[in-house]
DNA sequence: ATAGGGTTAG
C-alpha cells in the first residue's frame, strides 16, 4: 500500500490535493481518542505514509498550514518515510520558508535523491537564503555516499571563504568525507588541526585509518581518544573484521563494555563473510532483540556459505514474527532459494516479493529475481523479467549469461555478453568468470580464448584463481589435457582447489589416471576433507577396469574418516 | 523546529 500512495504523489502534480481529499477520512483511520489530540502529538506517533497524509489534512482543515515549526517537524517526517516527493510539495508551499526549512529540505534530499538534484536544491536555496553550519553537514554526507570528490572539494573551499571551516560538526564531515574518498593525509590534517574534537570526530578519523589500511593509526588513535562510546567500539570491531582479522575483532568485541546490536550484526557478518556460521549463529542466539540487519546477514550468510536450507528456515522464523522484510532479506532469501532450486518454492518466493515489494525498479532485486527463477529452471520467467527492466545492469547482465548457460545455451550467453558491451557496460571480474564458465560448459574453446584475451587485454582484469579454474575446465573438457596442465603450471599465484579441481574432472572425463593423480595429491593438500575428490579418481580407476585402485582408494578414504556426502557432488561439478 | 561517525545485497 505504500506503494500506491507513492505512485499517487509521483504522477499527481499536489500532493496537497490528495492530502484535502482524504480529509474526511481522517478520524476513521487515527483512533478516535487521539483526534482531539494536538497535531504535533499526532505527528510523533506517526509512522506510515497513509497517516502522513491524514496528518496533514488535519493541518490543511485546522488552518495552520503556515505554522513554521509544525512544518519543520513534518517535512523531518516526510523525511524518514521517505516521501521526498511530498516534502517538496509541501515546501514549496510555504510562503516565506526560514533556514530551518530549507535545512531540513536539504537534508531529506541528501538522504532520499540524488547528488545532482541535492545540489541544485542547494543552489536554489542560495538564492534567497544565506546557508549555515546546519546546512553543510548533509551535503558534505551526500557528497561522501556517491564518492563525489571534486564536488565535495568545491564545497570545502565555499566553507572556507564563508568561515566556516571550523564548525565541530561540519569538520566531521570533511574528515569523513576526504577519508571515504581515499584522501587520508587530507583527512589527518584537517583532524589535527580541529579546534574541538567529540567522539565522532575521532571515531570518523578511526574509521578512515581503517578505510585505508592502516590498522595500526586507528588502533592508536582509538587507544588514545579519551571518551569512547558504542560506535567508536563498533569502527573498531568492522575494521578488524574488514581486515580479515576476526581474532583481534573478537578480541575488541569482548573487551567492549555495552554490545549493542550493531556489534553483534558486525562480528556475526564477520564470521558469515569467513565461513563460520555455527560461531555466527552462536552470537545470533544471544542476541534478544534482533533487528532487520541482523537477520537479513544471517539469511545471506547462509546462502554465501551453501547452507540455503538454513537460509530458508530463518526466514520462516522472521516471517512468523511479523518482521517486515527488506531488500537485502529478499535477496538474500532468493538467493538461497536458487541454491535449493525447487521451481515451487521459487514460485512462491517470486509472487511474495511481487506483494511485498516497494522496490519495483531495484536492479538488485530484479537480478535476485531472474538469477533464481534461472536456477529454478525457469528461464522464460527470468527472460521476462530481464526484458521488462528498465535498466539493465551488469548483475542482471550476469544472473541470465549464467541462466543460459545453465541450460545449455551458452552461445546466447555470449550474444548476450556481447550486447551488454554494446549498451556500454563494463563487465568486471564475476561477469568474465561467468562468461568463461559458459564457454567451458558448451565447449566454446575459440569463444572462451577471446573473452580471456579481451579480460587481461582491454579490461586489465587479473586473472583470478576461478579464471584459471574455467580455463582449464576449457581445455580439459576438450582433451587437451596437456595445455590445461601447462596453465595450471604458469599461473602467478598458487592454484586453488577449483583450478586442481577442474583438471581433475578434465581426467575423469577423458580417463587420464596419470594426471588425476597429480592433481588429487595437490588438492588433499588444500581440501583434505573433500570426500568428492576421491571418489572422482576411484571412477578413473573403475572405468578402466582398475579394481583394485579402487578399493584402495575406498580404504584410504575409510582410513581418513571420509564419506561421501549423497547428492553433494554437483557443489563442485 | 534543522546537521556529523558504525551494520545487510551477484
Amino acid at each position: 500500500m505504500g506503494l500506491v500512495l507513492h505512485r499517487r504523489y509521483r504522477s499527481s502534480s499536489f500532493a496537497v490535493t490528495t492530502a484535502k481529499a482524504a480529509a474526511t477520512a481522517v478520524y476513521s483511520v487515527v483512533p478516535s481518542s487521539s483526534s482531539s489530540l494536538p497535531v504535533a502529538s499526532l505527528l510523533s506517533l506517526c509512522r506510515s505514509l497513509r497517516s502522513l497524509e491524514q496528518i496533514h489534512s488535519l493541518i490543511i482543515r485546522k488552518g495552520l498550514e503556515q505554522h513554521q515549526v509544525l512544518l519543520c517537524r513534518f517535512l523531518g517526517l516526510c523525511s524518514s518515510l521517505s516521501a521526498i516527493i511530498y516534502a517538496k510539495e509541501v515546501f514549496f508551499r510555504i510562503s516565506s520558508p526560514n533556514i530551518i526549512h530549507w535545512n531540513t529540505l536539504l537534508s531529506a534530499s541528501s538522504n532520499l535523491s540524488s547528488l545532482s538534484s541535492t545540489i541544485s536544491l542547494f543552489n536554489i536555496m542560495r538564492c534567497s537564503q544565506i546557508p549555515d553550519h546546519y546546512s553543510f553537514p548533509c551535503l558534505l554526507k551526500s557528497c561522501t555516499a556517491h564518492l563525489a570528490l571534486s564536488v565535495g572539494a568545491s564545497l570545502h573551499s565555499l566553507l572556507h571563504r564563508m568561515d566556516l571551516d571550523d564548525d565541530l560538526y561540519i569538520r566531521t564531515s570533511l574528515v569523513d568525507f576526504y577519508g571515504k574518498c581515499g584522501q587520508v593525509d587530507a583527512s589527518r590534517k584537517l583532524f589535527e588541526t580541529m579546534l574541538y574534537r567529540n567522539e565522532v570526530s575521532w571515531t570518523a578519523m578511526i574509521d578512515c585509518y581503517f578505510n585505508n589500511g592502516d590498522y595500526t593509526s586507528a588502533r592508536a588513535l582509538f587507544d588514545e581518544m579519551p571518551e569512547r562510546n558504542g560506535v567508536s567500539w563498533n569502527v573498531m570491531i568492522g575494521g578488524y573484521v574488514n581486515a580479515g582479522d576476526l581474532i583481534t575483532a573478537r578480541e575488541v568485541f569482548n573487551m567492549m563494555p555495552e554490545r549493542n546490536v550493531v556489534s553483534f550484526t558486525v562480528m556475526i557478518d564477520g564470521y558469515a563473510k569467513a565461513g563460520d556460521m555455527p560461531s555466527a549463529r552462536f552470537l545470533f542466539e544471544k542476541l534478544s532483540t534482533k533487528d532487520i540487519f541482523v537477520w537479513s546477514v544471517m539469511i545471506s550468510g547462509y546462502a554465501q556459505n551453501c547452507q540455503p536450507s538454513h537460509s530458508l528456515k530463518l526466514f520462516l522464523e522472521m516471517y512468523n514474527l511479523e518482521i517486515k522484510p527488506d531488500q537485502a532479506v529478499l535477496v538474500g532469501l532468493m538467493s538461497a532459494c536458487a541454491q535449493l532450486g525447487r521451481v515451487s518454492l521459487a514460485k512462491w518466493v517470486d509472487s511474495y516479493v511481487g506483494k511485498m515489494s516497494t522496490y519495483t525498479d531495484s536492479p538488485q532485486l530484479s537480478s535476485a529475481l531472474i538469477d533464481m527463477n534461472a536456477k529454478c529452471g525457469d528461464m522464460a520467467r527470468a527472460a521476462f523479467l530481464f526484458d521488462s527492466m528498465q535498466i539493465r545492469d551488469l548483475v542482471s547482465y550476469c544472473s541470465m549469461m549464467q541462466g543460459y548457460s545453465m541450460h545449455g545455451s551458452a552461445g546466447k550467453s555470449v550474444e548476450l555478453f556481447d550486447q551488454m558491451l554494446k549498451e556500454g557496460i563494463i563487465p568486471d571480474d564475476i561477469a568474465f568468470t561467468v562468461i568463461l564458465a559458459a564457454c567451458g560448459q558448451a565447449g566454446l574453446i575459440e569463444e572462451g580464448n577471446r573473452f580471456f584475451k579481451l579480460m587481461k587485454d582491454d579490461y586489465s582484469i587479473v586473472p583470478s584463481p576461478d579464471h584459471y579454474a574455467c580455463i582449464v575446465d576449457l581445455l580439459g573438457r576438450a582433451g587437451m589435457l596437456k595445455e590445461a596442465y601447462h596453465i595450471v603450471r604458469s599461473m602467478p599465484i598458487g592454484p586453488h582447489a577449483g583450478v586442481w579441481g577442474a583438471l581433475l574432472a578434465a581426467c575423469r572425463m577423458h580417463s587420464n589416471a596419470e594426471l588425476a593423480e597429480l592433481a588429487l595429491s595437490r588438492i588433499y593438500e588444500i581440501e583434505p576433507h573433500n570426500a568428492g575428490n576421491f571418489v572422482s579418481i576411484s571412477n578413473i580407476y573403475a572405468a578402466q577396469n582398475r579394481w583394485a585402485d579402487v578399493s584402495q582408494i575406498r580404504m584410504l578414504m575409510r582410513s581418513k574418516g571420509l564419506r561421501k556426502i549423497p547428492g553433494c557432488t554437483w557443489i563442485y561439478s
